[in-house]
DNA sequence: GTCCAGGGTTCATTTTTCCGAAACACCGCG
DNA sequence: CGCGGTGTTTCGGAAAAATGAACCCTGGAC
């Protein structure tokens, strides 16, 4: 909980921590714009109910989603669920790349970059390092999907439906 | 958007739909608790900004869990409900054509353009490419209606007993 | 210094996917 | 019946990605 705009600084903080944040919105400020669901704010001065009210709901929603969002522990632990992995540092940068747009497509060059901030190693060097992140990523019940000639695509490994193969004769 | 707490039942039907909601409410009434990230709140009177603000954060979050409508991501995956499909260069943009013009029709001639916007290859190639996309989307429950010497149209794929055509004029 | 272990990188090969073409099966209508 | 507009399958070449194995560092142990 945070004073909104002067801590505007620890906000960021917390964004990247994936932290959950109510920001009391001081004066005329303009309404903040959330970035994800881990974010609520309240014009002050507001009745104590409602303070509660929102602090609530969004510790419910912050838990809901940190067991569904896997986060990547500064030393190279990749914690998800209850289980974890550690991670060598080429591809805790990978993988760092990855939880930022989770869910959504990271484009090859992007991700390429984020492992190797200064300088391409050669081109496949990529591939095969996703080749071991995915294996390494079976043990927390997540998964890479590829989206070909566009990049890849970090999600929770889905149990249920897809991948049905056709199987003929 | 609705009134809280006059409209609970349109609340109840909105949650069973998964959609957005953002619950006005009017006088002393206790803050609703949100059961999920599709929905926030706000005590009427509120600034028009405000309103903009929440309505605008809401429709983010909605659309980052779930989308009602179809929608293409600028990567190629093709996202409706909570699923998705990675699509080829080519099945992006006849989709893209059917999204413009969705449940409408959409002219072969029209397609043919937008896949291939500097020469159509065979003459087939379009008729093939519509099965192939016709495949990919039974995965997110979206289909292709063909109107015959007219050309296509887009609609959730209906798979429950409901036959409402012949309703236009 | 040498040796070793563990990551990191590159190479070569296999597998998957994309996409257009051709061939054929259909289906409704005049 | 024949015909035009569609649907479906199959084929081959090309491109992207996956994979396995070899190679090369670097840092610590001795």
């Amino acid at each position: 909980m945070l004073r909104w705009p002067v801590e505007s600084a620890r906000r960021a903080a917390l964004v990247a921590a994936q932290a959950p944040r109510l920001l009391l919105v001081e004066g005329g400020s303009p309404a903040p714009q959330a970035e994800d669901c881990l974010e609520d704010w309240l014009r002050v001065p507001a009745s104590e109910e409602d303070l509660r009210a929102r602090a609530e709901a969004l510790a419910l929603r912050a838990k809901a989603h940190v067991s569904t969002v896997p986060m990547l522990d500064p030393d190279g632990l990749l914690r998800f669920g209850n289980r974890w992995v550690p991670l060598p540092p080429v591809e805790v940068r990978l993988m760092g790349a990855l939880l930022e747009r989770f869910g959504t497509v990271v484009h090859r060059e992007a991700l390429a970059r984020a492992g190797w901030p200064d300088g391409a190693p050669g081109r496949n060097a990529l591939d095969v390092h996703v080749l071991r992140l995915r294996r390494r990523l079976d043990t927390v019940d997540l998964a890479i999907r590829t989206i070909r000639s566009r990049g890849y695509l970090l999600e929770r490994a889905c149990t249920g439906v897809r991948q049905v193969q056709a199987q003929e004769a």
